[in-house]
DNA sequence: TTGACATATGAACATATGCTCATATATCAA
DNA sequence: TTGATATATGAGCATATGTTCATATGTCAA
């Protein structure tokens, strides 16, 4: 049963415009037409990211007026993604 | 470019099947047919199973004769494994 | 050598995924 | 209120994914 949620949150992760969104956010909040720019894809596409990535609590919201600005949901997200980054990198590193 | 490599490694993690892969193998080294038991899925589905997981470099294999042991490939498998079922968890316990 | 067993792989099919386009909702400025 | 801006969402489409079935390869025992 959490094997199902396990995956289901790998496959959140497992998009390479996620990835740079996550990787955008790293560095603090983003509104959201700040982030389709920094990321090169439509707001709308963003928009539509930005969903799954709340969904899966790897990221949150704060609205204030207009805007809404996302960033990373908490310290184990940014736990995975330097692991990840790290397992890659060897792997690439062995290839 | 490194982001599409991460994101590919999250792509093989995210399916529950293979989750549940990575849980046995994580008490040692097992053989095709016994994981293919343990996981409950037909031995052809296991084999192409273990060939992503084995191109993803998460596991490795050992061969002994008409048998092939395959085994968690190193320790960042399993530091993403525990930080995932972490995160998993704290999201189920939220909600 | 034969037959059985263990594993690997290609093709095909059903479902899931990520985008675009159109449209909806909400806030602010004039 | 009206128009512009920021964000959200539904439908539809093209591609990716995971399984099964059939078959191939390789090892061992008789």
């Amino acid at each position: 049963m959490l094997d199902e949620a396990i995956a289901e949150m790998f496959g959140v992760l497992a998009d390479p415009t996620r990835i740079r969104i996550l990787d955008a956010l790293s560095g603090g909040e983003q509104r959201v037409c700040d982030l389709a720019a920094t990321v090169g894809i439509s707001e709308s596409a963003m928009s539509h990211q930005l969903r799954l990535l709340r969904t899966a609590r790897l990221v949150r919201v704060r609205r204030d007026g207009r805007h809404a600005f996302y960033a990373l949901d908490d310290h184990h997200v940014v736990d995975l993604l330097r692991d990840a980054r790290t397992h890659a990198a060897e792997i690439g590193g062995r290839r």
